[in-house]
DNA sequence: TAATTTCATTTGCATATACAAATGAAGAAA
DNA sequence: TTTCTTCATTTGTATATGCAAATGAAATTA
């Protein structure tokens, strides 16, 4: 019955490196990252292009080094973020002088509705995994030590 | 003083992304890899290629299979690492019928006391960072919801 | 105003990782 | 034994991401 995964199959729990952070964090980011790409294939989006979209419709104009700030990206990934969703012809950059501005295309608002699609499926999905309160809970926590990590 | 970071400085908890599972784990991943690869750099490894080099040091023998268990990553990702180990001759690969296995050269046993000394040096840099009992706490959490998600 | 510094972004290059398909061998079933 | 299935690993290809250097423009200083 159970196919293919006799070596690897281990819960992270049971590895004798799984009491380091650096799996750990590394573990989840990989899993997490895997449940949310099967989200949002149906938009033929990764995950990091459909937030980015997302926040785009929600703050046109918006700045590249601020959709950094707010995604925890560096500037060198969103711009190729960007670029890709230019290609994809869902949104357009602007520079006036030093600022640059991204703005959507028509095309790029008409997918909002099944963005929040995603986000919301997303969420229903990790909540049919993980019990909310403690999923909360855990990124309160996350988030309480990432701010103390350095840039 | 604050250099270059005024749009993209941000407290991950700020930004209306942060109560995502996904922006969360990404960016806790993404520091925590930062700060590893710091840490490792004295021995001109990756974090991955210097804990897999540890493993073959502490389970000589061991499969490729049993190192992407352990490590939580996949078979091919263990396969690059391995290479890349074998290039720099720190380890060797033995094939008997469908068994590989990953054995130390001596050049790779001569690097056991510096990978040691990076992992303590690595826990080190995060107990100055963050207290180790809520380190600790969030790691055991970490896991725990590790374990739920889907392979 | 000219020179310098700072800033936001982009580019070139490198790393890390995975999926899907291919490989090659072992085991099971016919 | 011949075929079929399963398994462990590898290969081909693709994505995501970052650092360091380059760019181009604004702000500051001299």
């Amino acid at each position: 019955m159970k196919k293919g995964l006799s070596l690897q199959a281990m819960k992270c729990s049971e590895s004798r490196y799984s009491r380091c952070m650096y799996f750990a964090s590394g573990a989840l980011a990989r899993k997490i990252e895997k449940l949310a790409m099967e989200t949002w294939r149906k938009v033929s989006l990764s995950p990091s292009h459909g937030y980015l979209l997302m926040m785009v419709l929600d703050q046109p104009g918006i700045q590249p080094g601020s959709v950094a700030g707010q995604l925890q990206l560096s500037p060198s990934t969103v711009t190729r973020l960007v670029e890709k969703l230019e290609e994809k012809k869902l949104v357009t950059r602007t520079t006036d002088g030093k600022v640059t501005r991204i703005h959507p295309t028509a095309e790029g608002k008409a997918l909002y509705p099944e963005l929040e699609l995603c986000i919301s499926q997303f969420h229903e999905k990790l909540d049919g995994l993980v019990d909310r309160t403690s999923a909360d809970h855990l990124i309160r926590q996350i988030n309480q030590v990432t701010d103390k990590l350095p840039y």
